[in-house]
DNA sequence: TATGAATGAGTGTTCATTCAT
DNA sequence: AATGAATGAACACTCATTCAT
């Protein structure tokens, strides 16, 4: 409370009941208990639920791209390299984030994404497609439509990710390593 | 309608409608009116909208089970074959029952199973354990937790089917191949 | 209750308020208290306050012009008979449904209404406008806007209508057949 | 805002909003906005909304009896000369300050008011009711109540200025002085 | 003096559920 | 067995009012 300012507050309980609930699961009342402020407050920082949704989803796209491009940046060494570092990266996000990772996996909001959101998914998408490209070019990741290939990768990643939050499985450095291989493998030319 | 009871045309109805919007946008008024039968008729069949979808819910990871057993029946021949029968009956599933599928899929779901579906989880789940067991027991398959082999495979399974769902990706013969054959690198042992 | 539908209270509450408080400051939970019904249960006959009071103002102003035709039918005498069955119409309809009276007067709701209240409040009007262009065809009624006599007369009864309400005056024959003769006199030609 | 002081800019929003909307329509926001000043600043000059409308009301009261009186000082002379006065009085107001007109005219606010304002109402009558009493002795205005000679002329100055507002009805001299001429017919003896 | 962030009671409205028919 | 009218708790949201600054 004496750290955070009343918009922070709301933004971060929101984050985390939208993550765990669901959008429409989560009424405003329980974000304002969880936030410590008054039911109307809300309202005069976001216009309504579905914008206090999409912030949170633009927010959480942009922190997420600029996870991966801080790991990524830098002069290109081999495409293997660079896979490590994106996968190094989700993996960082979704340990230090995983109420955004979860709000971005879940399917259950599309229904109110706003069209700024929707572009911040592409331009997010883009960034993961370029390194695809030049693994392709380089003749080191498959000749697949680059959609299937990103569905395989982040597909994996999602679902081991939840299985994480959930504790069917143990974290652990050298599961991590064997993950990435997998995902490796599975876009790799053998 | 003819050939519909009012229990399937509810059940049907709800499937519908859980899996395109989701269990919390669904409104009983919704289902009855699809099902074409009186809002109170479904507390006939059902208890609760709670307890419908967790009909559906079991109902669908039987049915899921049973298109993967009806695949894979028969004599043992190659850990390769085994998953090769594994992955048409996910897509064979995926492209018969789409709204199974997603009633699956979605994680918004997760808040309102009760125990009976998460033991029909587990049973669902220990059928494509014993695949992988097997698999690992022949020197085929990664020596990992099944846990995240599961995670790995299913996880990029279901992305991809909301690829084909959303039309971001064309269905085929070779790019389901291919895409199986990924996945296969995916757990395989090099 | 036992004589009254549910549709019927709820209309008989809403004009009820609607005419002693205005339609902003009548709450839902007033109308549906003094209707003795659910609150959600007038969302079952009306599909929203406003339209609650559209279906009030026209119900009102066809009865107001059935009332002032009932009156007035009959073959035409003279210019000034004509007159005094508007006014016996006017005031025998103040008399029995005061408060639909005072909620057609009430300027205070005109924000609200839609296309169809404003083509009803037209319709009335214009059975009070052939009287008059009757009357100045005749050489009986002042050669003046159609609209400022409907206003001078009309506004007149209004305004007495609200001071035999209120109790600042006290009704009677005698007093009713003099008023008549001022806004006679307003009118017609010396 | 230069030649404004607060308190009047919070008076003059408020009555241009109270008079177009109406008082349960008209926020405290609004009125704060349109007068420059924030929402707090409102509440050092007026206990609350409702003492707000009243002081309008009481203000706008005095301002019509006042702009009555003006026309009407000097020593006597006819009735009727009087009675124009009286009638240009009106017509002035209305023209000059036709939203405390709009606020005085409008019964809406009539459950508001408290114990000073409607004191001010009988004020403002008492005025008109000596020219009234006046006429009443020199035989030429009938014996009536004076109350409904009032609500007869005031009733048809009302809405004649509604028209006016509106726009059903153009201004002008000529038809001014006819509607004159027929209030005074309405309550002269013939 | 003046502000506007903050509040929470209250608004119009929805909807899972019940029950008389 | 089937209905749909009825309910009232709960929803998203508003706004008169307060108060720390």
């Amino acid at each position: 409370m004496a750290q955070l300012s009343k918009k922070e507050a709301i933004l971060e309980a929101a984050l985390k009941l939208f993550a765990e609930r669901g959008f429409d699961a989560t009424t405003m009342p329980m974000i304002s208990e969880l936030a410590g402020v008054g039911a109307g407050t809300i309202y005069r920082y976001f216009e309504s639920k579905e914008v206090l949704l999409n912030v949170l989803i633009v927010e959480s796209l942009q922190a997420f791209a600029e996870a991966l491009n801080q790991t990524g940046t830098g002069q290109r060494t081999t495409v293997r390299e660079e896979f490590h570092l994106l996968f190094t990266g989700l993996f960082q996000f979704g340990k230090h984030r995983p109420n955004r990772l979860q709000l971005i996996c879940s399917n259950a909001n599309e229904l109110y994404l706003d069209e700024r959101s929707r572009e911040e998914v592409t331009t997010f998408l883009s960034q993961i497609l370029a390194t695809i490209s030049w693994g392709q070019e380089q003749g080191v990741i498959r000749k697949m439509p680059a959609n299937a290939l990103i569905a395989i990768v982040l597909g994996a990643f999602f679902q081991v990710s939840d299985a994480f939050r959930k504790g069917l499985l143990e974290e652990s450095k050298e599961l991590l390593d064997e993950i990435e291989d997998c995902c490796w493998n599975a876009v790799r030319i053998h």
